[in-house]
DNA sequence: AACAATTAAATTGTGTGCAATTTATTTAAC
DNA sequence: GTTAAATAAATTGCACACAATTTAATTGTT
């Protein structure tokens, strides 16, 4: 047997493993104000940015519409965010904060460190582990 | 607004989305062997250990049964592997491979090394990566 | 202006991923 | 020895994630 067909050996296991990891430590902060992960990646967005497009949505967060739409749909049904077609290209949907959306800030404003503290790492680990990350991604997508 | 809640000083958004691309890149090599990635390392362990409960799958997969019942049923309907109610045991299914999943493992060979080209990384790169992870996440298992 | 090409979302279909519950079996306690 | 507790899979239900296609609107070409 190669090696490398051993999962022991696999370097990108750990990752995919790790990844479902920080999402299931995310859960029951994210269960408490109602949001999915990915959905509290569109309120970070949204926060930030007010107004987004579907497009703009799905560029920063590497999501397609076949993900977004129904997203949207569930956030735009718990009052979270409108959906509008923009008027001046009906093509396009614009995603806005609702006055509950921007509310919701405030309550998830403890997320980040709380999330830090269930996992028990250090920033500076999960900062190292970024680095590493977008100097790998970095060279890909400059092509 | 708080500087943690932007998704540019998110840490774990990276790891997320760095998860996803790498199954990406997976894909069409995996594809060519009508894999899955979840399924590919299901294959992963069965080369290596030749027969296990769908438990011992879950727990070097962590994944549940929720997830590989349904799995290792597509699994089966392709031929690759057995389904087998433990005689000893009837609460306990054995996941064997067939003479199919035993030869797929050639026909797999190449997928690492493709993969490491395909992401345009080094395997030291990669390896630093699975060092940094590991130092995270063995602090909590140890508990 | 008419039509082809492009673009933005939505839709369809398949496959995870996980919580919660259910079913069946085995083990433990009395 | 019978019932309770524990265990292993399976089932149910919901929410992504993405490929492929479709629909609708806009832009570009002639």
């Amino acid at each position: 047997m190669k090696k490398q067909q051993i999962l022991s050996q696999q370097v990108c296991f750990p990752i995919y493993a790790f990844a479902k990891e920080i999402i299931n430590q995310y859960r029951p902060l994210l269960d408490a104000i109602e949001l999915t992960y990915p959905q509290y990646l569109v309120m970070l967005v949204l926060w930030e940015f007010e107004s987004q497009t579907v497009n703009q949505l799905g560029e920063k967060l590497k999501l397609d519409s076949g993900t977004l739409t129904p997203l949207l749909k569930r956030m735009e049904s718990k009052l979270l965010v409108t959906r509008t077609r923009s008027s001046s290209d009906e093509r396009i949907v614009n995603i806005a904060l609702t006055q509950n959306g921007k509310a919701l800030q405030i309550k998830a404003a403890n997320v980040p460190a709380q999330l830090i503290e269930a996992m028990n790492v250090t920033v500076e680990e999960l900062q190292e582990l970024k680095n590493i990350i977008s100097k790998i991604s970095n060279k890909n997508n400059k092509k």
